[in-house]
RNA sequence: GGAGAGAUGGCCGAGUGGUCGAAGGCGCAGCACUGGAAAUGCUGUAACGGGGUAACUCGUUCGAGGGUUCGAAUCCCUCUCUCUCCGCCA
């Protein structure tokens, strides 16, 4: 959410980073307009309510000292207490209403893109950062894509998952499940070692969760709801591992935290229709290792940088090809100020896709879900920063093991760090 | 699912319908004592919103939402959550 103080004494640059993420479709004019009313309103009814509050005390005072209830001067001062009263039934419904239409509003409005984010409207203008691991790119021509390898090794398999559930869902079969266990333990020692907290958190979030991290109200159709519960499948472990704090006030010797966490995700994937239909790529259940910080503020663009370099950890020890790319402003998700995504190399597609995406939202979420800290001795709070990361997508990394680390034999290698945890050299 | 108890500041915890934003404690900050510290003593210490350069000031907030009243943490209704006991259950 962003800060109705900063718009209100800045509209004009605001409105200009709004416009970095796309020329129309943000205007806050209705916003100020709204504003304006309201504190108007709020002037008025505030005033009235402390003539309210002062008749009150009056009353008490004359009470206590003995008076009589039915005096002519205590049933005066009742009576020009309920005319008041009258007049603050008008005023405070329509205060009310005009708060929660500023926050409806300002709930649908995405985060500011920070200065250092490259101004670009779409995906072809993200910037490359780097890459590694050229020197592992295969120079085998025929590379059999990920889901005919694993269907062939019989450790994926898709047609009975359909059965099971619908299109885009999986079985993983005897060394394919392994691999999945194997990648998830390996990621999860990894970012434990790395300082991360592991927790295991309820995939089941409530609205006031997805709320908190952004993918409410605007993005509902993108998650499965539960109908009978006001519970929703979380979309990312983003979702309950922000949410841990949601409502607190932490002390700021307690920053920062870091989180880590195995979770499946699930995404309804509407409009990608005809997107990524065979495979592991997109899934409406998949796995996911998720990095969450909560940071002080001072520190949040260092802690963003050692994010990125955790999940291209896993990538390293896993000699998996990748480039990091920096999300320009137009691509830019809905609660990031500032965005780097991973993506790996695809030998089949001899492309780079995304394997992570590494955000820093700010105080974005902080606002929203309401997270705070102190710092001990001054008075006031402020916002955490909240950043968030995968380390890394599961399925996507067995995809591009399965791929980079083929044979011409039609078997695979299993990288050399994931052997102990699976007890094999080769599928 | 049945029966009961509860939800108060960063934390614990008191609170007869009337100067209660709320005693007391912990924690934290400042001062005193000390060579320095511990212990002790004194003082201060909620958040959010509006107005003001500021000192400050007004309002809102005792789980949430309604109601009664001139006035509600306190009374009434609805909801949510937590705890205890019973039942069911991996």
């Amino acid at each position: 959410m962003l800060e109705l103080k900063l718009i209100r004494e800045n509209p004009t640059k605001v409105q200009e980073l709004l416009n970095r993420r796309s020329a129309e479709g943000y205007d806050i004019q209705p916003l100020l307009e709204l504003d304006r009313k309201t504190r108007e309103l709020e002037t008025n009814r505030s005033q009235l309510s402390a003539r309210s509050n002062e008749i009150g005390k009056a009353i008490g005072q004359k009470m206590r000292s003995g008076g009589d209830p039915k005096s002519a001067e205590i049933t005066a001062l009742k009576e020009s207490g309920n005319q008041l009263k009258t007049q603050l039934a008008e005023l405070e419904p329509q205060e009310k209403d005009l708060k929660a239409q500023i926050n409806q509003l300002l709930l649908q409005f995405p985060n500011l893109p920070s200065e250092s984010t490259p101004v670009g409207k779409y995906e072809a203008e993200n910037v490359e950062i780097r890459r590694w691991g050229d020197e592992y790119i295969t120079q085998e021509e025929k590379i059999l894509p990920h889901w005919e390898i694993g269907e062939q090794l019989g450790i994926i398999e898709f047609k009975r998952a359909v059965k099971i559930a619908q299109s885009r869902f999986v079985n993983l079969i005897g060394a394919g499940a392994a691999l999945e266990r194997a990648l998830i333990n390996f990621m999860l020692d990894s970012q434990i070692e790395a300082g991360y907290t592991e927790v295991m958190p309820p995939v089941l979030v409530n609205t006031e969760s997805l709320t908190g991290t952004g993918q409410l109200p605007k993005f509902a159709e993108e998650s499965f709801k539960c109908g009978d519960d006001d519970l929703w499948l979380t979309p990312t472990a983003e979702v309950p591992l922000v949410n841990l704090y949601r409502g607190e006030i932490l002390e700021s010797t307690e920053l920062p935290i870091h989180h880590c966490a195995y979770t499946p995700c699930f995404r309804r994937e509407a409009g990608s229709y005809g997107k990524d239909t065979r495979g592991l790529i997109r899934l409406h259940q998949f796995s996911k290792v998720e990095l969450v910080k909560l940071v002080h503020p001072d520190t949040s663009e260092a802690e963003h940088q050692a994010l990125v370099q955790n999940a291209e950890a896993i990538l390293q020890a896993l000699k998996l090809p990748y480039r990091v790319i920096e999300l320009c402003t137009g691509d830019l998700g809905f609660g990031a100020a500032k965005c780097y995504d991973i993506e790996v190399w695809l030998p089949s597609a001899k492309t780079y896709r995304e394997i992570s995406s590494c955000s820093n939202c700010d105080a974005f979420q902080a606002r929203r879900a309401d997270i705070r800290f102190k710092e001990t001795g001054k008075k006031g709070t402020q916002y955490v920063h909240t950043l968030n990361g995968s380390g890394l997508a599961i399925g996507r990394t067995m995809a591009a093991i399965l791929e980079n680390y083929q044979l011409p034999n039609g078997t695979v290698k299993i990288p050399e760090v994931l052997q102990p945890y699976l007890k094999r050299e080769a599928l």
